[in-house]
RNA sequence: GGGCCAUUAGCUCAAUUGGCAGAGCAACUGACUCUUAAUCAGUAGGUUACAGGUUCGAUUCCUGUAUGGCCCUCCA
């Protein structure tokens, strides 16, 4: 929280005392209102000169001596208040300790000013709710063009991460998640006229299925099992179906685990309908019947536009067949061409279309397009051909037909072409809104195509179909012939919200938390000694009005502990070095002596003796000023020491960061550091021992996804190992500590890194039971 | 995974080839009984995201990091 927040904050506290003297309750139980904003407005003729009374929050504030304006804006409307002493006695001294974005009720007569406002007279006012920080000033100007708003809240980040003060104070903002519930409300209404009946279908499901993405995982503890969130509700609708249902539906979020774009959030509210008797060409009259019922309701027409560009909804929507506009745009039959050949075809059409240097078309990026091409199936460079050629320029609704059998391994084949699914996708304002099959039903086919899933999964493609034998059986049990559909709700409140990206309909997308954003320092390879973080205490710095938290580092190094300190806030210093206490200068000095042999032995005779005078030197002699800070000679000697034997061993690792700065919080008192490391590690392993002391419990954190990890202990140390055999990862620690809790607080975070294989890739609960039986000292000491 | 751009007061934005960090709104004090981006006078508000480098001197130039945005890739 920066210094000007809390003043602006004093200020209203103030207010509120000041309130509280004078026998007001700044938040009172109850709330008197006659009208809604919107009908005192709308309905100014036959109120004018009768008494209302309306609640709101004050968007506005123009005091004029004796007599003031204010405006209040309630969930329909905006209202301006008249507050005038002679009408108010005593209570007009209130109109002061108002503040932009309070809540006030207010009771009195409609009238119009001079200049036209329907206004009203209070005569009467209460306090509803006191508002302690001030809300994003935006004003309008009324203009001959129109209004022009000044002031707009506009930051992407501060929007998203205060969703609250966006919807608040930007109308767009509200009207994109209020979309989104209108959207819902007219999809369960429309299922519900057709014969639908609303399921819930489980989100933990111990394999996931029915679409093709990488899923989230998450872990039953009592069960101690591994379960995964749903990517879709496809297999377990389908279950019903063979139970004899005929008509089901789901709205419910699925989840992947993909990157976020324009059109893509990991979590987001997906439509699945499965009708008994029908097939996909059912589930085209049942799409258009639902964009358009939800369009003709909330929109009031079918005749919209989209990011200025206009689109209908009038039926007919036009129809295209995948392979026969690939086959006419390239002049191939791609059924049967060469797979290699098509791979060509779309890095040509790929370069021509992202020729432009500016649109970040680098030469890496079209060796990524070949190589992902030229790796790929048949089937799957079509559908790259075909989102790259057709897809992202259609605009008004359109069917595409005649998929790949191979890309739809839930679907059935089209009797007569069996190469080609029974299936649809509709896209609209370039962007895939449904997605529907003719259900497969043969248990035998079926089994056939996720075997062919499996292969690919155990080929490497993560986002392959598992092999969900419960689901094959339930088959076997017969299923109908059935018409199934997928819709995007998310993307179908974007368009008929003029929305330009899906977060915009997302009440609360996500975004980094602040204890991840804590301020960051990297380290140089020189100073990878630098690991761990020792909280000084808080320390008054020129201004007595500001505080700062001081920390210092602690010498540590990647790859050899040298020594662990362990210090209070008091400033007590003493040396761990694994080999016994170290307190007295000149016993490190002897300490110094044994360490340099060991490098000695370390390196050989190669390590030139010149570096390490030059070292012992620079940080002797600036340990010797510094020393009324540092007061220990040995901690030189430690850094010379870290410093000698990083550079030499962590060629490796490229650079580290270490976060251990105060964060500039500005929710809350909270302090967070972490270690984190941008490393290309391709294989080793990272241990890691957290030890606190204090009254209070410590909560724990590593990022970003170890969740067994993430624990609260209270005294005592935490130690585990990461393995980073599976892929490049980042590492991060985090450790949200109150700050009046600093006082008492001993921490110590400890890593070593290891640059070694993993003999075996284990689970993730096997790797727990490893980290409980490890002791992480001897592993020190071997590699001492 | 890659490219480009951004980050300065609570909000929206300035700052000349590198030379004292500024304005409007919001806040505070005062004036004002029909204003509406109210007005007028004054006051206060900054670790220029973070760290390092170059320089006599860095918001400005360089490097790195963080966060965010757009685009490419991925998400069939």
């Amino acid at each position: 929280m920066t210094e000007e927040t809390k003043s602006l904050r004093d200020i209203r506290l103030d207010k509120l005392a000041r309130l509280r003297e004078r026998g007001v309750d700044p938040y009172p139980v109850a709330s008197t209102r006659s009208h809604v904003i919107r009908d005192v407005t709308t309905a100014f003729d036959e109120l004018e000169g009768k008494e209302v009374a309306v609640v709101g929050r004050v968007t506005a504030l123009r005091p004029h001596g004796r007599a003031s304006f204010a405006d209040v804006t309630d969930a329909t409307g905006k209202i301006q208040l008249y507050f005038k002493s002679d009408l108010l006695g005593e209570r007009y001294e209130l109109f002061d300790l108002l503040d932009l974005g309070d809540f006030v009720g207010a009771a009195g007569k409609v009238f119009k000013t001079k200049t036209g406002e329907i206004t009203i007279a209070a005569e009467d006012f209460t306090l509803l709710a006191k508002g302690l920080r001030t809300p994003p000033v935006v004003k309008t100007e009324k203009t001959e063009e129109g209004d022009v708003t000044h002031d707009e809240f506009a930051d992407p980040e501060k929007r998203y991460r205060k969703r609250y003060l966006d919807v608040m104070v930007n109308p767009q903002a509200r009207a994109c998640v209020l979309t989104h519930a209108e959207v819902l409300r007219a999809a369960r209404r429309f299922m519900a006229e057709q014969g639908y009946a609303e399921i819930e279908t489980p989100i933990l499901q111990p394999l996931y299925g029915g679409a093709n993405a990488s899923p989230f995982t998450t872990r039953h503890r009592d069960l101690e099992m591994d379960l995964y969130l749903r990517i879709a509700d496809e297999l377990y609708l389908k279950r019903l179906l063979v139970a004899g249902l005929e008509k089901v539906y789901e709205i419910g979020k699925d989840f992947r685990n993909e990157s976020i774009d324009r059109t893509h959030y990991p979590e987001f509210t997906m439509l699945e309908a499965y009708e008994a008797f029908g097939d996909y060409r059912t589930m085209m009259a049942l799409t258009r019947g639902l964009i358009i019922a939800a369009a003709e309701e909330i929109r009031g027409t079918l005749k919209l536009t989209y990011q200025g560009r206009e689109v209908t909804l009038e039926p007919p929507w036009a129809r295209v067949s995948l392979v026969a506009t690939l086959n006419e745009r390239l002049d191939v039959d791609v059924l049967n061409e060469e797979t290699q050949t098509l791979s060509d075809l779309y890095v040509l059409h790929y370069l021509k279309r992202y020729d432009e240097p500016q649109r970040g078309n680098t030469e890496t990026n079209e060796k990524k397009a070949r190589e992902a091409m030229y790796g790929a199936s048949r089937a799957k460079v079509i559908d790259a051909l075909f989102d790259l050629l057709v897809a992202c320029d259609i605009w008004n609704p359109t069917f595409v037909v005649d998929y790949p059998a191979e890309l739809s391994p839930l679907a059935k084949r089209q009797p007569d072409n069996p190469a080609l699914a029974e299936r649809f996708e509709l896209y609209l304002c370039n962007m895939e809104i449904a997605n529907a099959f003719s259900e497969q039903n043969d248990p035998a086919e079926q089994r056939k195509a996720l075997e062919a899933q499996a292969e690919a999964g155990a080929a490497g493609d993560e986002e392959a179909q598992q092999m969900d034998e419960d689901f094959l059986e339930a088959l076997e049990y017969g299923m109908p012939p059935a018409g199934g559909l997928g819709v995007g709700i998310d993307r179908l409140a974007m368009i008929l919200s003029d929305a330009p990206s899906i977060r915009e309909v997302i009440a609360f997308p996500c975004i980094k938390t602040d204890i991840e954003r804590a301020v960051t320092k990297e380290v140089a390879l020189s100073e990878l000694r630098r690991l761990y973080i020792e909280i000084v205490g808080e320390s008054i710095d020129k201004d007595p009005n500001k505080k700062y938290l001081e920390y210092k580092y602690v010498p540590m190094l990647m790859g050899i502990v040298v020594g662990v300190k362990r210090s209070t806030a008091k400033g007590i210093v003493e040396y761990d070095l694994r080999s016994g206490m170290v307190n007295d200068p000149r016993f490190a000095t002897r300490k110094f002596n044994e360490y340099q042999n060991k490098i000695r032995a370390y390196f050989g005779d190669e390590f030139p003796k010149d570096k390490l005078d030059h070292y012992f030197q620079e940080f002797y002699i600036k340990g010797a000023e510094d020393a009324a800070i540092k007061n220990s000679l040995f901690e030189m000697h430690a850094e010379l020491i870290d410093i000698l034997v990083c550079e030499e061993k962590i060629r490796l690792i490229e650079r580290i960061t270490v976060i251990g700065k105060p964060i500039r919080a500005k929710t809350g008192p909270v302090f967070g550091f972490g270690v984190k490391g941008a490393w290309d590690i391709k294989v080793g392993k990272v241990y890691f021992a957290v030890t606190t002391q204090g009254r209070n419990e410590t909560s724990f954190r590593i990022f970003p996804d170890l969740k067994y990890f993430d624990s609260t202990i209270k005294s005592g140390t935490l130690s585990g190992l990461i393995d980073f055999t599976k892929k490049s990862e980042k590492l991060k620690i985090g450790l949200p500590i109150e700050r009046s809790e600093l006082e008492d607080k001993i921490i110590e975070l400890s890593l070593i890194y290891e640059p070694i294989p993993f003999p075996e890739v284990p689970g993730p609960h096997s790797l727990r039971k490893k980290i409980d039986s490890i002791d992480i000292t001897e592993d020190i000491l071997a590699l001492l």
